[in-house]
DNA sequence: TAACAATCCATTGACGCCCATAAAAAACCA
DNA sequence: TGGTTTTTTATGGGCGTCAATGGATTGTTA
């Protein structure tokens, strides 16, 4: 399996450090990468919730590709270059699976104690228990809209 | 046989573990699951019941075509897909085809000594054994009204 | 040298994996 | 058909491994 998938949560120590969830770990080794190599995992604010959005390098390629249709030096590349760019933080990942947010990005998700890993295919989010909570039962709703495509295509051909 | 049928009931022992029925598990093993490999069951609170929906790849790959129509990175293909995988937990099923359910799976279904496993053809679902028991004397119920007025008049007693 | 960051080490609890037993179902045979 | 053997399932428990977490130690920089 190479997505990311199924919610975990994990705890913030005095130190700022929290552990990625070893299934999410897996997911990024598979993706390329190493441990103890320069790399880590690509980080930024969501943009349009409360959380954190990241991933590996199949998340930074997706981004590169939405960026390779348009042409150099056109303000149109310049505006989404940092709009998509522009708050990515690189993040490393320590000897223990662990890694530790900036302030900027811990502030922006309002996380404190601890933190819930949302698996979104080939990203996953970071988010406050507790805002998660409140988010999980607005989608709810959002899903009984779309539950037609669920319920009733139910063939097996 | 590639769906899911008939109901079983099985023991939650000290560990928190039950046994998918035999026959379910045959269902998954068909559909692509693979033992001892890194997948399992996809498994979520059910929408419209104190239950549990769950499934194999078939499953999956239905969500994954709800969202492969939606343009990357746009904010609607972020909201379903937290709608979507938000509350979606993979299971893993051990050598014995027994599996573990999280607490807030457990709750969500009010589930604590057994759980029925209910087949729904490319799903199943988990219940609590009490509750399906109301659900199923509910539906009795329904079917009765539905003879009364098909028959009415024709009482012989 | 103080403050901070990165690395290393230790504990504990959960989980995966293995085996044993018992009950049920299926297959077999007289 | 009735009874007997064999196989499959369900369930309980033991044990080793790994992940999550907390703390200590070393290194770095202002």
């Amino acid at each position: 399996m190479d997505r990311f998938v199924s919610t975990f949560t994990n705890k913030i120590d005095a130190k700022g450090r929290v552990s990625i969830p070893a299934a999410f770990r897996a997911v990024l080794e598979r993706d390329g990468y190493t441990q103890g190599g320069t790399g880590g995992i690509y980080c930024y604010p969501s943009l349009d919730a409360p959380a954190l959005d990241a991933g590996g390098e199949r998340l930074a390629q997706k981004i590169d590709g939405l960026l390779a249709g348009l042409p150099d030096y056109s303000d149109e590349r310049d505006e989404l270059s940092v709009a998509l760019y522009g708050d990515v933080q690189v993040i490393a990942i320590d000897g223990d699976g662990r890694i530790v947010l900036p302030d900027s990005l811990r502030s922006h998700a309002g996380l404190q104690a601890s933190v819930t890993f949302v698996g979104l295919g080939d990203k996953f989010q970071m988010w406050a228990p507790e805002r998660f909570e409140e988010r999980r039962t607005k989608a709810r709703e959002k899903v009984q809209e779309h539950r037609k495509l669920f319920g009733s295509g139910s063939n097996t051909s």
